[in-house]
DNA sequence: CTGTATCCTTAGGGATACTG
DNA sequence: CAGTATCCCTAAGGATACAG
């Protein structure tokens, strides 16, 4: 796996090592809002991600305390995957960037509607999200409180 | 410069290609958080950026549309780079970044007084900064207003 | 299907020298 | 000081084959 660096104790450095990978915002993104839970289904997610790349980022999220593994309680060898409370506390930034690309990209693929509530309606549709992402905990394998 | 790539239309990942690198979002801290805003106020901001990974980062955001450049006024040689609207509203972003690092890296440089005012006070702090930011104007050379 | 392992190419980026 | 230009090397990552 490619090892964590701390060149500097800067809150963005860290951040940038943790999650701040193109593939690694892309599981992220399919974890949070695409319910994509297994290896297979982040493969196929269409930005067309090598298995050698995925294998890496899912083991940097795992260790990284952002994902949790574990096995498909209906089909003991597959594997899913789950975002931790760690990683769900990564919902704000992602909603960030989603309504700032809705905001710049002309050709964003975010519906205009979504970009507007994301204005109007902020705390809702976070707490919206969040509530769907925590209530989802069956595949929470490992929570964060021991 | 290296180029923009369009992989899909993803916001996330029209976020990635925009600001979503490493020595780029270091930039953005220096000039939101620090008021760097020369080349080698950059140069020398402690991780070690190389001179033709600073020039290419800065050519990126002033291409992308993030930071406007300029000639100092005091020192007409001399360049000024500084955040335009678009890149001022990635500053949400950065202090969602700032707060998660701040609550899971142990070893964080942010104070603990100031993860806990983002936490209770959140809106008033990024107020705060937005309207410094803004109102530091003199080296906004291309607004965004045409 | 869920990964590992290997090969192989390219591009990211450090070091350094050079220019206006 | 503010960059540009080159060299060179490592590592990221695509393609593919293979294994449990």
């Amino acid at each position: 796996m490619r090892p964590f660096k701390r060149k500097s104790d800067c809150p963005i450095h860290f951040a940038i090592e943790r999650f701040g990978d193109a593939w690694t915002l892309l599981i992220i993104r399919d974890l949070m809002f695409f319910g994509r839970s297994t290896y297979g289904e982040f493969l196929y997610a269409g930005e067309g991600i090598a298995t050698n790349i995925l294998a890496d980022r899912l083991e940097r999220l795992e260790v990284g305390g952002i994902v949790s593994k574990g096995p498909d309680p209906e089909r003991p060898s597959r594997s899913r995957y789950a975002l931790t409370q760690q990683g769900i506390d990564l919902l704000p930034i992602m909603l960030d960037m989603i309504a700032w690309s809705g905001e710049y990209d002309p050709g964003t693929a975010v519906p205009p509607q979504f970009v507007e509530r994301l204005k109007t309606d902020r705390v809702a549709v976070e707490a919206e999200i969040r509530e769907r992402l925590v209530s989802s905990g069956q595949f929470l394998i490992a929570p964060d409180a021991p």
